[in-house]
DNA sequence: CCTACCGATCGGTAGG
DNA sequence: CCTACCGATCGGTAGG
């Protein structure tokens, strides 16, 4: 007999996947507990498992899920057109909006990773470590075309990457910010910082 | 009878808050157990209470003392003779130079002091919007007088602090960065980022 | 989706 | 500084 699949199954999978990303930011993964995310959902813990497969499993799908679309980005800007300063920008500007829209899973994948187990651990590690390269060697280009100054690529992308991974103490605070100013002046006191003349 | 206190005392209980530091850093607060500390200093869980009251006091320790050093620091900043914009870069170069001479304990303050209990959980959150409200009107004290370029101060505040603390990155892999080089660099991604003209 | 329950591990104490 | 041990809680399974 075919297994029936209800027609709400994909909701409250999602709904547990949320809950838990939820709880993974407010108090890291590790003081999470089962129990505190059934709760959150108003079930009992053991009923979870019959949307996941782990704890440890939904952390994964959190992580690999954010390297990928950040991965994806990287090749688009790597195929499209513009200058470097401008393919700089727009990546810088991808990172404040993923961070802005999603930054319960942005938050996690920068910061919770480290509870992967092998051999996901190290694979995060590699396709972070690989993302950054490629931002470097997008810096370098616009250093040797004269568009960006003299700086070291490597310590930049540590730079920009770690200013706009501190959006999180923002978005969790209550008082939201204005997405337009909050973008504007980060991209304005980075850009600026790098930009040649 | 006077209570004899032996002569390493004050070495030994160094040594098991450093290995806390050490785990805490490496596998985060919740995570590391007490086992975990007293595997690394070579004893028994139970010894480990002859030199700490629990592992909550240590992590208190741990994020008031350095909270402790950035407020004592402001203090020195506001009080002395510099221009705003002097100001600004000796408060960047002392969160640099802190995070790379004595970064568990940065990190650790910066990362894992929501494991903090009440009331001090509050009070290290209050001591941290307080720093930030001295820093950003430093910012704005320096926008005022020509010398900073127009920012929002509370988002280039969020943004220099996230983009130093990213160097625990840095300071986490094996390959030891060069201080002077990372330091120059960041100072003047940011600098730049922030000065007028 | 629940109740009942498992072995493992947690922070910490008693007592010496 | 150790052995022996505590109650609480953990992620997860069995079975329905």
């Amino acid at each position: 007999m075919a297994k029936i699949i209800p027609i709400n199954n994909g909701t409250k999978k999602e709904a547990v996947l949320q809950a838990a990303a939820s709880l993974f930011m407010k108090k890291g993964y590790a003081a999470t507990s089962m129990r505190d995310i059934a709760v959150a959902i108003g079930i009992e813990a053991p009923s979870l498992y019959n949307h996941i497969h782990s704890k440890k499993s939904m952390l994964h799908d959190i992580c690999f899920s954010v390297a990928q679309s950040f991965n994806e980005h990287m090749l688009e800007v790597q195929g499209n057109a513009e200058n470097f300063l401008k393919k700089i920008e727009n990546l810088i500007r991808f990172h404040i909006d993923m961070m802005v829209k999603d930054f319960q899973n942005v938050y996690i994948a920068d910061n919770e990773w480290r509870h992967l187990d092998e051999p996901y651990n190290s694979d995060f590690k590699n396709q972070r470590r690989n993302y950054r390269s490629c931002f470097a060697a997008l810096l370098r280009d616009g250093i040797n075309n004269n568009e960006i100054s003299d700086v070291d690529a490597d310590i930049a992308v540590l730079t920009i990457l770690s200013a706009i991974g501190g959006i999180e103490s923002w978005q969790r605070s209550a008082k939201k910010m204005d997405v337009q100013l909050l973008e504007e002046n980060i991209v304005n006191i980075l850009l600026k910082g790098l930009k040649k003349h």
